[in-house]
DNA sequence: TCTGGGGTCCTAGGACCC
DNA sequence: TCTGGGGTCCTAGGACCC
């Protein structure tokens, strides 16, 4: 591995994680939750995962990604409240602002952490661990939420830091001590080993990052690849490749918009699931419009009731952003793949290969296709004033829209409220 | 315990081309 | 004649992250 020129530098970065950020967004609107055992993702008994849980119900047991059901089982007098995309968005923003203060450098990893380079900016902010400090208060004091952060040489050293400091602190690890730092921890610490890694690694007899230097390079690139080879490096704190290695708040656009859907009961009902194929395609036709993207693979993803899942995918001569173009694509996946009368768990609808502007096409498919534009612009308008159920394809796909409008009256144009989700 | 929804990246095989 | 090697695109699946 050869370090790009920015990096040869010692860098200053910093990995700003907030604390149990779903949970203390809903205690900001609802101040009666705080201290309380709180699950954020569903109802009890409903079928789905934990999104978060507070410290308070993390003490049963109770951890994100954990089935609905089983958290109410291990924590009976949990608080399930559901997730509110729009309002973690909305804080989200809150807390990209209060970063951009202290650096020019900030990329948001996910919703709810962000690395920034903080190299250079010394005679403006001081030392790491005092602009630590500042950061941390200045959070609390303009978003209302607490965070953490790690602060190392490289952004996996700042990754695990911040989860060491967890919660609401800082930790620094100085230049030189990063093999000492890493080396008790479980290898399961180390970003991008997850469960699979971790059982290979415990059958070599490699439970701590420390136990890792007990195998040659070689050794690691044979059994796991390239990834194997970065390894070695990881457990001495070092980038080691990939996206790791890249610049902070290089931006980097989005690859792929797709849409989910999980039924609550399985159905083999064909007009129910050609529907949920419109709105999902619907759904995914409106981001690529607003992200001004056009893609040229379609992918159909289709659950069956035994969790046996397949992917099929497509991808078309010109790029598209059109609905209809989706779901046409996306209908005839399905209808070539469908066990007829197979029980259905979920649908999905995946856009990809995106391309800024669409191929250069002839006149007349152009003008079909501005007119479809002009229509679904229109479209994108009403559901920002009436909110999404209240519009749907006019024509070509009518059996599926009139059926869901009529399963859920309360969302047409007047009654309906803001969406949440 | 019965498993969401949104993503990224990697691997591997086949088609196709030179 | 029984056989190459590299490069790119596409597809399917899976590990992993929050």
């Amino acid at each position: 591995m050869v370090a790009t020129p920015q990096l040869a530098f010692p860098r200053t970065i910093f990995h700003v994680d907030m604390d149990a950020f779903f949970v203390s967004v809903e205690e900001l609107y609802d101040p009666s939750l705080r201290g309380k055992p709180v699950v954020v993702g569903g109802q009890r008994d409903e079928r789905g995962v934990v999104s978060a849980a507070s410290y308070a119900a993390r003490k049963f047991g109770v951890h994100s990604a954990m089935p609905l059901r089983t958290a109410a089982k291990l924590c009976p007098n949990a608080i399930f409240v559901d997730g509110h995309p729009d309002r973690y968005r909305e804080f989200s923003e809150k807390v990209h602002t209060v970063l951009g203060a202290f650096s020019p450098q900030v990329e948001m990893a996910s919703i709810d952490e962000a690395y920034l380079d903080m190299s250079g900016t010394e005679r403006l902010h001081g030392p790491p661990l005092k602009a630590a400090h500042h950061l941390h208060q200045r959070m609390k004091t303009d978003t209302g939420l607490n965070c953490s952060i790690g602060i190392g040489a490289s952004r996996l050293v700042a990754k695990v830091s911040s989860g060491q400091a967890k919660p609401n602190g800082v930790l620094f690890i100085v230049p030189g001590e990063e093999a000492k730092f890493l080396a008790p921890l479980d290898v399961r610490e180390i970003p991008g080993v997850g469960k699979v890694m971790e059982t290979h690694l415990h059958a070599l007899g490699i439970k701590k990052v420390g136990d890792l230097s007990r195998l040659d390079e070689s050794e690691l690139s044979d059994r796991f690849g390239k990834w194997g080879l970065a390894l070695a490096g990881k457990a001495r704190g070092e980038d080691a490749g990939g996206w790791f290695d890249s610049e902070v708040g290089a931006n980097v656009d989005a690859k792929s918009i797709s849409h989910e859907h999980t039924y609550n009961e399985d159905t083999a009902d064909a007009s129910q699931l050609e529907a949920t194929l419109v709105r999902l395609s619907e759904m995914v036709g409106r981001r690529l419009r607003e992200s001004q993207f056009h893609a040229r693979t379609i992918q159909l993803k289709l659950r069956y009731k035994d969790f046996t899942t397949l992917t099929r995918a497509h991808t078309l001569a010109s790029p598209t952003q059109l609905d209809t173009e989706i779901f046409e694509q996306v209908r005839a996946l399905f209808r070539k793949n469908w066990k007829n009368g197979v029980p259905v768990r979920l649908l999905g609808v995946h856009a990809s290969s995106f391309t800024s502007r669409p191929d250069q096409i002839n006149l007349l498919e152009g003008n079909r296709q501005q007119r479809w534009k002009d229509a679904l612009a229109a479209a994108d308008h009403l559901r920002d004033r009436f909110g999404e159920s209240s519009v749907g394809l006019a024509s070509g796909i009518r059996a599926g829209f009139r059926e869901r409008v009529h399963e859920n009256p309360a969302s047409l144009p007047g009654k309906n409220k803001p969406r949440n989700s």
